[in-house]
Parts: structure tokens; C-alpha cells; sequence
RNA sequence: GGAGUGGUAGCUCAACUGGUUAGAGCAUCUCACUGUCACUGAGAAGGUUGCGGGUUCGAGUCCCGUCCAUUCCGCCA
């Protein structure tokens, strides 16, 4: 007999009377002696197939399925009352591409299930967790998150690069880079694209953009850290302020929103619980000296006038948007000295960087600031931290040695942004394969082991 | 790097001040059931209580060591 085409299950409403063929996973299988019911799930939905002991091939057939088995089938698609939906699928052919075993290593996660599996096993199980309805939907709002960024940057006149992610020399502090072995030399992992997309500006790409991964040899055991991640990257040349980079950081994470609620606000809402909203008109502005007068206003102790500790940056968010209304908040003005070496300083006041943090929801998702362009200021404030010149910053400083456009530019956190957006309590859930200081290709090495046996 | 919490069945968790054979829900397996839809009912199987040592008549429980996980802090996106 010939193959029909696949059809998805979320198209079946339009195919009532015909033939016609799904293929996906076994959900669940509902026995019930002459007559059994096999849900299944593809991307697309779930729909309810029965098998009748009157066909004997089928329900020899059906009698070994397991849950989770891939199967292709071939059934008239009939209107049926008694299903939700108001159809259901008569089995004409049924064959088993991969039978499961059972029990399943962890619980997908489902509603009317509490017995969710911890998130440590689960990742060792990724490839089955990341099955669950939920994590399906997580994977599509993060590809639509990607597309959206990029798209937007397409529009407003950006280049995409690939910065180099194997490099000569550490890109930013150089305390926390991993070294790895290069033919007969050491070289570093990128820890951010920065220099590399300064360098667009000054080959006259005017805006440059950059979306990959980037790693930190950072011990952080915390719900938003993890030693690869993935870095959306702008540097926009010929801009007067950085508020400018505020401004298309702002447009750009607003037609995201706009388009992941387009496309899955409904879903996220049933699946999450959380209303995505778009704000209205400009994200606030809150200087740092600002922000830690309404922190101890609140009450918030404050250790550091400087930065801000996770839980005042968590009671800032909520004071913010009680005030504002905005679940985002550019905080400025902080102290030159404790921001990177390359950006500007302030003219009016040289204490402070024109940069920025974006937060969202108490949680900092960007760094972004005007960089300095100007060699000779650009070589004092890198002496003023004790930087050699002639050393790793070299190369670098000479992008500006032939004339380079005033620029600026930003990173975003992507799986942070991701985590905020689906309201998800670790960084690790909105990560295909995580990796954290005790986390390190865990899946391969498993594999490597079940085989060996 | 610092501080806290935890590790018991495939999964989620119980087990009082140390005390009989370490329990439950879900999952799994077997049987029954022709309309279920979180199917139902009956039954079964499933454990070196992370690992090593110690105290005790007796340790899942107390002590020491060790490994693993996790949360918070520091650092950052």
C-alpha cells in the first residue's frame, strides 16, 4: 500500500471523512479489554485514536504499545460526541517506529501531576523532559525570541558577524576565562563578542550585531548564572548619547514581546500563568544615586553604593513598577570605576559611565553603555586600572588607531530574558543543555557509559 | 570562594524522643472490562535508606569523614 502524506494532528479538524496518516509519540494508552484508546501527541496537538478487537492485526498490535512509543498511523478521521475535540481517529494501520521501554526514567511534566521530578534528574533525562508540554512551548518562544531580535536588528540597518569564539587573548578581565589548548599554544574561550563587535564599527559596518555563546569561568551556584550562555549582541555606530542604545534596546525588546504575544500569548497564559505584557511608551530611567534613596526609603539595606545586591535589585523592580507601571528599568549613572575600562565617561561629572543595566522584573538582563572611541582617553582610562598596553589590550586598542566612529552597544542575556518572560525559577529550565560549574556535557558522558556496556 | 538545606522504591515524599517485617501516592507489570478521556476494579513486583567508618543490645534516625544535589551570598548577562 502506498504512504499517504503526514498530516499534523492540529490540522486533523479540516481532514473529517478522510483517510489519513499522523505519525508522533503514545501519550497514553486507555485499555479498556475490546476496545483501546491510544492518545497521541505530535508538535502540532493530541488527538484520540481507537483500535477494536474486531481488527485483529491492529489490536494484537496495540496490546504492546507502551507510553511514549513513536508510532505511524493511518485512520479515517470520524466525528465522535463523546471526545472533547468532536472527532477522533479509527485505526486502519498501525506500526510501532520505536517502542518505548517502561517505566520512564522521570515524570513528564503534565497537569494533574505533582509529583514533578527534580530538576537535576530531569536534565540528566533532557531529551524526554524536554517532551512536556510546557518545555515544547519554552523552546518555541525562544526561537521566537531569537528570530525577533535578529529580524529587528535586520530592519534597522545592522550587520550580523560571527565573532570569533576561540581568541588569542581574554576578552575582558581575564580571571575568569577558560583556557583550552591550541595546536602548540594556550587560547581562551570568548567570555563576550565586545572587542570583536567594536571592531565592525571601526571597519565602517556602522551597526553590527552578534548572537552566539559565550563563557565564563565563573563559579556561581546560583538560579540565573551558567558558564555558556548565549549573548545577544549589539554596537550601533554614529550615536550622540547612550541613551540612544537605550532607546533601540527598548524598540527592539518591544517588538519581541509584541510578537512572542502575538504568536503564543494565549498558550503562555494557560501553560504559565503569565500575561505578557507590552509596555506603553519608554522604559523609566533611574539613576543609581536615585534608586538607593528609594531603596532605603523601603527599607532595603544597602552595603555597596555602588551596585546593587540581588535583593535590592529584586525590591527595586517591584518599586518601580508600582510607581511606573513598567516591569523594565535602565539604571544609570554608575561609577566609572566599577564599569568596564571602555566605556565613557561622563564629561559633566568624570566619576560616572554613560552605561546602563537593564533590568526586568528585579533581574538584570543587559549592560549596555556609549564606548570610548577616543585612543588617547580610551589608553588613560585603561592605565588608570593598571592595564598594559602593550599586553593583551594591544591589539584592540589599535581598532582606534585609524579612525573609529563614536559607537555604543549592548548584551542581553538571553536565557535570562527567556526566564523572565515564562516566569521559570532557574536559568537551567530555559536552557537546552545547561552547563554550570558541576554540569559539563553530563548527557554525552552517560551515553559514552550506557554503550560501553 | 563563603553560608545554609537535603540525599529513603522508576518519580514525588512519609517513617515521633534511636525500637518488630522501612510505608503512601504516581509510574510499571499481570488479570478483568466494547466508549474511555487524570478510565475503573482486583492483584503483583519494586529498597545495600548516597558511600565509608564509629557509638549502641539495637541506627533511615546520633557522631566523624566523604561524595552528590540544591538554595542564598560574592561575581555577572
Amino acid at each position: 500500500m502506498e504512504l499517504l502524506e503526514r498530516t499534523h494532528i492540529g490540522e486533523l479538524a479540516q481532514h473529517i471523512g478522510q483517510v489519513i496518516r499522523i505519525r508522533g509519540r503514545v501519550d497514553t494508552i486507555r485499555d479498556q479489554g475490546k476496545i483501546i484508546f491510544i492518545m497521541v501527541r505530535d508538535r502540532s496537538g493530541i488527538v484520540q485514536t481507537v483500535a477494536w478487537f474486531g481488527d485483529e492485526e491492529i489490536f494484537k498490535t496495540a496490546k504492546t504499545l507502551t507510553s511514549e512509543s513513536v508510532i505511524d498511523i493511518t485512520g479515517e478521521v470520524k466525528e465522535a460526541k463523546q471526545v472533547a475535540c468532536g472527532y477522533e481517529i479509527g485505526i486502519k494501520t498501525l506500526n510501532i517506529d520505536s517502542l518505548a521501554q517502561t517505566p520512564l526514567p522521570i515524570a513528564i511534566e503534565a497537569e494533574h501531576t505533582d509529583n514533578v521530578t527534580a530538576l537535576d534528574k530531569r536534565l540528566d533525562y533532557r531529551w524526554v523532559d524536554l517532551r512536556s508540554r510546557r518545555n515544547q512551548l519554552m523552546m518555541d518562544v525562544a526561537t521566537t525570541m531569537g528570530a525577533s531580535f535578529r529580524q529587528y536588528c535586520v530592519d534597522n540597518g545592522c550587520v550580523e558577524i560571527n565573532a570569533p569564539r576561540v581568541i588569542s587573548a581574554a576578552s575582558e578581565s581575564g580571571a575568569n576565562v577558560f583556557e583550552v589548548k591550541y595546536f602548540d599554544r594556550k587560547a581562551y574561550l570568548a567570555q563576550s563578542p565586545q572587542f570583536h563587535k567594536q571592531m565592525g564599527i571601526a571597519s565602517d559596518l556602522e551597526r553590527v550585531f552578534n548572537m552566539g555563546p559565550v563563557f565564563r569561568a565563573e563559579k556561581s551556584f546560583t538560579t540565573r548564572h551558567l558558564t555558556e550562555y548565549t549573548s545577544f549582541d549589539v554596537e550601533l555606530g554614529y550615536i550622540d548619547s547612550y541613551k540612544d542604545v537605550c532607546k533601540y534596546e527598548q524598540e527592539m525588546i518591544k517588538t519581541m514581546l509584541t510578537n512572542v504575544k502575538a504568536k503564543y500569548g494565549d498558550k503562555v497564559k494557560e501553560v504559565f500563568g503569565i500575561d505578557i505584557k507590552v509596555p506603553e511608551g519608554d522604559f523609566p530611567y533611574l539613576s543609581v544615586a536615585e534608586a538607593k534613596e528609594k531603596l532605603a526609603k523601603a527599607g532595603v539595606e544597602s552595603k555597596d553604593t555602588g551596585d546593587f545586591s540581588p535583593e535590592e535589585e529584586r525590591a527595586m523592580g517591584e518599586i518601580m513598577e508600582k510607581e511606573t507601571g513598567c516591569e523594565f528599568v535602565f539604571v544609570i549613572d554608575y561609577p566609572h570605576a566599577r564599569r568596564a575600562f571602555y566605556h565613557m565617561k561622563n564629561e559633566e561629572n568624570p566619576k560616572l559611565a554613560l552605561g546602563y543595566d537593564l533590568f526586568w522584573k528585579g533581574l538584570e538582563i543587559t549592560t549596555g553603555a556609549q564606548r570610548e572611541h577616543r585612543l588617547e582617553e580610551l589608553k588613560a582610562n585603561a592605565t588608570e586600572r593598571g592595564m598594559e598596553l602593550d599586553g593583551q589590550l594591544k591589539d584592540y586598542l589599535e581598532y582606534f588607531e585609524y579612525g573609529c566612529p563614536p559607537h555604543g552597544g549592548f548584551a542581553i542575556g538571553t536565557e535570562r530574558v527567556l526566564m523572565k518572560m515564562l516566569g521559570f525559577g532557574s536559568i537551567l529550565e530555559t536552557t537546552y543543555l545547561p552547563n554550570t560549574p558541576n554540569r559539563l556535557g553530563k548527557l554525552l558522558s552517560k551515553i559514552a557509559v550506557e554503550k560501553k556496556k
